[in-house]
DNA sequence: TAGTGCATGTAACGCGTTACATGATTAG
DNA sequence: CTAATCATGTAACGCGTTACATGCACTA
């Protein structure tokens, strides 16, 4: 039998990419956009990370690209999974995942806040208030348009468009319960600005 | 080469070691106990990221250490804040935030899902659901041993315990959703009735 | 005697961000 | 005339994780 000479695992960028082709041959450039809305609130990169990335995932033939010549664009590379490329992403489904780590600075500065003045803090707190609303609303107009478009397809497990709905799911849950958490916050430190009348 | 001496900013790990520093002089060891419960969990760094740090931050005199000696146990460096290491962190704290990149691959794997076969995605989906169930019982009762012990001082912004209180919020909070969606999805997955009735 | 806790460090490696680089076309 | 969009890459740097390294005291 053949030693297993190569066995490259991908990183996780490199199987979000897999994911993406998965729905359809993209190129590169393709793919970066992809990784913004909504897939990439959850795992997102860079152009300069994904080009490498996407020829480590060619070299390990999940994935391979045929050029495509433009007359008034740029030449294209677009992407296809291999069925290599589709076994492996359906090995990572899978395979144990990793509860991940959170590094969240606001949530830090919450814990020194008694060392600091409040009423910075308070307007900081309705900021990020206002940013997680933003969040949940452009989140909820989404699932509006998905559930138009896709209709009782964002219920089929088989249908790509489930994968987004479960996406959307998460992110209206975590902005909503980000966003109340920062008002909580604004709330209570707020009332104490009042009893401290000058600052 | 008299340069106007370089600022020296922090690191995000800097502000984090300076707000536990601003609860009481601890030695490296304790700091890194420390980033574990209840902070750590939405910021956590390894011993190995953490004496480096405090090198730095002491080379920009926010802190500075004093060696106790000590018998049945190997001696220690005990740090505390100077005042410019105050002063630095009320201005951190006052300074705009970020909003955190959210890294999930639970909610990457949920968007490439329909890829794979439902009933091992529905197990995985339990198994996370009871991670989150375990986290969420544990910073409650945190919560519960806070009240007991600090009292009303957990709604005293400028008490110590009110960061606490506020961290153990949020983990609440995030933990309560997080185990709600595993269990949605894992109730879409498995084909019941009930998963189509919520929202 | 093996393992855990205390206590402090260094080194290697990979991932992610920012910046550097280029260059055509189209819209304001 | 300027900016944005399309399109693809490389390079530098910092942060975070894992592993390497040491050594005593107490407990199972």
């Amino acid at each position: 039998m053949v030693e297993p000479s190569k066995p490259f695992v991908p990183s996780t960028l490199g199987y979000a990419l897999l994911g993406l082709l998965a729905r359809g041959a993209q190129s590169g450039y393709d793919l970066t956009q992809g990784l913004k809305n909504p897939v990439g609130y959850f795992w997102s990169a860079g152009h300069s990370q994904i080009y490498p990335e996407l020829a480590r995932l060619e070299a390990g033939r999940l994935i391979h690209h045929h050029v495509v010549e433009q007359t008034e664009r740029p030449d294209k590379k677009v992407y296809a999974l291999t069925s290599e490329g589709s076994a492996a992403l359906t090995d990572w489904l899978g395979a144990p995942t990793a509860v991940p780590r959170k590094r969240d600075e606001l949530v830090l500065k919450a814990y020194s806040l008694w060392h600091s003045n409040p009423a910075g803090a308070a307007q900081m707190m309705r900021e990020h208030a206002a940013v997680h609303a933003a969040h949940l609303a452009e989140f909820e107009t989404r699932l509006t348009w998905l559930t138009d478009e896709a209709g009782s397809a964002i219920w089929q497990l088989d249908s790509k468009w489930f994968g987004v709905h479960a996406v959307l799911r998460r992110g209206i849950g975590y902005e909503r319960e980000y966003r109340d958490w920062c008002e909580w916050m604004a709330g209570c430190l707020e009332g104490s600005s009042e009893a401290k009348t000058g600052e």
